[in-house]
DNA sequence: CCCCCCCC
């Protein structure tokens, strides 16, 4: 069947031209294709008739064509644009940098199936060079390459067409290196990394590095530290334990490039990291780690994932992230003794916020929080910090997050700087964590209006929503009750009508005192609807501002009047409710029941601002920017 | 081989 001819020897020129820049837009034929990171982006192996490039890859943008089969086995493109990122090996050895073609815009000129695969390519070097013309094919007479045991690069894998790949390959460099020079060695990309292949060599900068950690469970008990190394294909997470830990941690600095070489990949467990590679690499004795001091310019000095902060309100609470942000307020350190554990930690609590218009708590812990003294609205990078349900959304380090403070290679952070520091510190923004967060539990569902607290909930999950509302009527009669005199023991009391009061719990016989509590059920009101609430003793206390004591007492002294005023006064003061709701069955009827969890008495200006975020939020929701 | 990472 005709064909557009392909343009033969283009990956020649490509070879011996300096930095692999050409200005063709070559016709070639793809020979194979394999997805690479879970089909993250795809591998090509592609003939320009001449040779066969496996060191080509697919701009991500173009994956469709692969998915959707337009590119496949023997079809016929042409490459529209391309770039060509050189990785070198060596500073000092042309023949052993790497040309990878990236192509970034291609048109489909021919299916593959009637075409079959044009003339019989022969595979470049394994470094992607060129050994001779390809016109002379002597390939018998040159040194046979390394068997494919070798696994250096991946190429002996083959990708969908065995018989191209399976090829004998001109060679005329040997790989064989002396141990302690890596650098002589074919450098393999991070990305194509995986357990089938073996004897890999990477050259990568390390982009973080955890502190050391202990560890101790069934299977004994160890030290360990990870860190991530990128190169210009991808990131990876490294891990070391034990001996690893000794002869490795204090070698290795973040920022600088090392040749890494040996070690046992094994599925990545998404749970645990940020790091996008499907494996990670465990470090062990054979693993070989020396400092690449030459130009290391190509290699990136950062990894990061970001997800934006209003993106954080529809990602999964326990989910590791990468985040970046300008902090907006810093807490103080504080240190607390946790009520369950009796251990004692410190704490500091940060706003970030971003270019998305939301704002976020993070929490920092132990030595981290401590030292975390920057006043000035620092922009800080964070790789690895753990998404929490608390309080709506909100963040908090593990011991393996690495902070970045004011990181110069992140462009986001400049651009972040610029935005805060031209208006976005004043900006009114949403609030994925609800200040103060709600008392435990799980928090689902929107905040801010007593209309979305009075939803169903569906399941039997409790929901928190915290709405700026009104009481607008009190059930006066039943506020209080009469409870149990022992500290800490809140239940109603019999009253035997002979002086004594039992507690059904602490059984004191012939107790003569009692305890007055509330338990208070109020109308509570903003502007999209009223709804019942139960509000116990200190929460009642808050919004009559007078103890149960004094309004029981009132009651029992018939002077109705005393304890009515204080209702009145309390009546129409604008507080911010914590509402928990939970469906109850009650006479066969499932209903939502809501109690208040905390109160707070908001200023004016507290009051706008709550308001203010309500809108923002709304806003982000609607993808409407709010007129100012 | 970790992967607990804390509290309201």
């Amino acid at each position: 069947m005709a064909h557009t001819p392909l343009s033969e020897g283009f990956f020649e020129r490509v070879a011996r031209s300096d930095g692999g820049q050409t200005d063709e837009q070559p016709v070639l034929q793809v020979i194979g294709t394999r997805p690479l990171n879970n089909g993250e982006r795809y591998r090509l192996l592609v003939s320009d008739g001449l040779y066969c490039n496996p060191w080509v890859m697919l701009a991500t943008q173009l994956n469709e064509l692969v998915i959707n089969k337009a590119i496949h086995r023997f079809c016929v493109i042409k490459v529209r644009k391309h770039i060509c990122n050189v990785m070198n090996a060596s500073k000092n050895s042309d023949s052993s940098s790497r040309k990878i073609l990236i192509l970034l815009e291609v048109d489909v000129l021919h299916e593959g199936e009637s075409i079959g695969q044009i003339g019989n390519p022969t595979q470049l070097n394994q470094d992607g060079s060129v050994s001779a013309p390809a016109s002379s094919e002597t390939t018998a007479t040159t040194p046979a390459p390394k068997p494919t045991t070798n696994g250096v690069s991946g190429v002996k894998r083959p990708l969908s067409s065995p018989n191209v790949a399976e090829q004998p390959k001109p060679k005329t460099k040997s790989h064989v290196a002396a141990s302690n020079d890596l650098s002589k060695e074919t450098i393999a990309p991070i990305s194509f990394l995986s357990p089938y292949q073996n004897n890999w060599v990477l050259r990568a900068r390390v982009t973080q590095k955890s502190d050391i950690r202990t560890y101790s469970n069934s299977r004994g008990e160890g030290k360990l530290f990870s860190m991530t190394i990128a190169d210009e294909s991808g990131e990876i997470r490294v891990t070391f334990f034990n001996e690893g830990v000794d002869k490795n941690f204090d070698n290795l600095e973040v920022g600088r490039v090392y040749y890494i070489k040996g070690g046992r990949l094994k599925a990545a467990n998404k749970q645990y990291s940020s790091v996008k590679h499907e494996y990670e690499i465990t470090g062990g004795n054979e693993t070989q780690i020396i400092p690449c001091d030459e130009d290391t310019k190509d290699i990136p000095r950062t990894s990061f994932n970001f997800v934006r902060i209003k993106q954080i309100a529809d990602t999964n609470a326990d989910a590791i992230i990468d985040v970046i942000g300008v902090v907006k307020s810093v807490g103080d350190a504080t240190t607390f003794t946790a009520k369950s554990s009796q251990r004692e930690f410190t704490k500091r609590e940060l706003v970030l916020v971003d270019e998305s218009r939301a704002e976020i708590n993070l929490t920092l812990w132990g030595d981290t929080a401590v030292k975390f003294e920057h006043a000035d609205n620092p922009v800080i990078a964070i790789k690895g910090v753990k998404v929490s349900g608390f309080g709506g959304k909100s963040l908090s380090t593990t011991q393996s997050s690495s902070i970045f403070t004011n990181p110069v290679d992140v462009p986001e952070a400049h651009k972040l700087r610029g935005w805060f520091d031209n208006g976005g510190r004043t900006e009114v923004v949403e609030a994925l964590t609800t200040q103060g967060g709600s008392s435990g539990g799980h928090v689902s569902g929107d905040l801010g209006s007593v209309a979305l607290a009075k939803l169903p909930i569906p399941g039997t999950d409790a929901r928190y929503d915290a709405v700026l509302a009104c009481p607008v009527s009190f059930r006066e009669a039943n506020a209080v009750y009469k409870s149990c005199s022992n500290k800490d023991c809140k239940r109603k009391v019999q009253d035997a009508n002979d002086g004594t009061y039992l507690c059904p719990k602490c059984n004191i016989p012939n107790n003569t005192e009692f305890t007055y509590r509330y338990m208070l059920n109020a109308n509570v009101r903003d502007a999209t609807d009223g709804v019942w609430v139960t509000f116990f003793d200190e929460q009642a206390k808050q919004i009559l501002g007078a103890d149960a004591q004094v309004v029981g007492q009132a009651f029992s002294d018939e002077e109705e009047s005393t304890a009515h005023r204080i209702f009145q006064e309390a009546l129409f003061q604008p507080h911010l409710f914590k509402l928990r709701g939970k469906m109850e069955t009650y006479n066969d009827d499932n209903r939502l029941k809501t109690t208040c969890v905390t109160v707070q008495k908001l200023s004016t200006d507290e009051q706008i601002n709550f308001l203010e975020k309500e809108i923002a939020r709304l806003c982000n929701k609607l993808n409407v920017t709010p007129d100012s």
